[in-house]
DNA sequence: ATGCCTTGTTCTACAAGA
């Protein structure tokens, strides 16, 4: 089953947890959905072990893979060509939580022939949101400090940041503002530094700019709840950020909640944006 | 607040997720 779609930019990012295990999922998104890039994280694999066979050919042919064993692991698999791979270690831990490339796009879009993605996985942050006695909170905060820090210098291109930031922002993006205020994801800390990094950048949150703040919208459902839809707590851990320069070409942003309901789901659903 | 579940590996126990 093939979808056609009219944007001419078709950007989407999933938190697969396990390419290798998901692969076949991966493949009928993309059949489903013919985005033009779709950002992993969690592939949980080495870059050789990558199932990039099965994503050749799905008809995309391009791949920047950023893997190591067992843990994190992020990738860009596209139909268009890449340049320009980069992987960033932020924080200097040996960890493969990002990757970027820039996409050529087809001759027909306007004002730009490329653009810059990256695929980002920002670490969970462990369970306590205390810097002192959890080091895990400690290297999530510093690792988004440092992400503003670094993506303001490679700002030549239109820019799009995609990917699990593990932080939601604002009090429609949890199930429950209030139960959630002393939960990493959600803390004050995080949020604040979340909107200054994203505002001192100048990107646009995409999502919100087509799904109003009063609108509840999650990309993120534990595997934990007996019947995740039932109980619907959920969580927008997935984000597009958009640059000023194409801030006002997206036209719509998607969830597809589909993909959780699957067999042997991946705790996060996928999310597709749309530019004109 | 925890973790009702899930992942990959050091594999039947563990660390990590969030």
């Amino acid at each position: 089953m093939t979808k056609a779609h009219s944007a001419a930019f078709r950007l989407a990012t999933w938190n697969i947890n396990s390419v290798r295990l998901r692969i076949e999922q991966v493949t009928r998104f993309l059949d489903e959905h013919q985005p033009d890039v779709l950002c992993l994280q969690e592939t949980k694999c080495r870059e050789e072990e990558f199932p990039a066979k099965a994503i050749r050919a799905a008809g995309y042919e391009h791949m920047a893979i950023h893997g190591q064993k067992a843990y994190h692991g992020s990738a860009i698999v596209s139909r268009l060509p890449l340049s320009d791979i980069d992987r960033v270690d932020f924080c200097a831990m040996g960890d493969a939580r990002h990757v970027a490339a820039t996409v050529a796009l087809p001759k027909a879009l306007s004002n730009a022939d490329a653009v810059r993605v990256h695929s980002l996985y920002v670490p969970a942050g462990g369970d306590e949101p205390d810097v002192v006695t959890n080091p895990k909170f400690d290297h999530k905060l510093r690792f988004v400090a440092e992400m503003g820090d670094k993506l303001q210098a490679d700002a030549s291109l239109p820019t799009l940041i995609a990917g699990d930031l593990n932080i939601a922002p604002y009090e429609e993006d949890v199930w429950s503002h209030k139960q959630l205020l002393k939960v990493v994801s959600h803390t004050p800390v995080e949020t604040e530094l979340f909107e200054a990094t994203r505002e001192a950048l100048g990107y646009t949150d995409t999502m919100r700019r087509h799904v109003a703040m009063e609108e509840k919208l999650y990309t993120w459902w534990s595997y934990r709840a007996k019947d995740w839809a039932a109980s619907n707590r959920g969580r927008r851990l997935d984000h597009v950020w958009t640059c000023q320069k194409w801030s006002e070409r997206s036209t719509g942003i998607s969830v597809y909640t589909d993909a959780r309901s699957w067999t042997k789901a991946s705790d996060h659903a996928p999310v597709i944006v749309d530019y004109a």
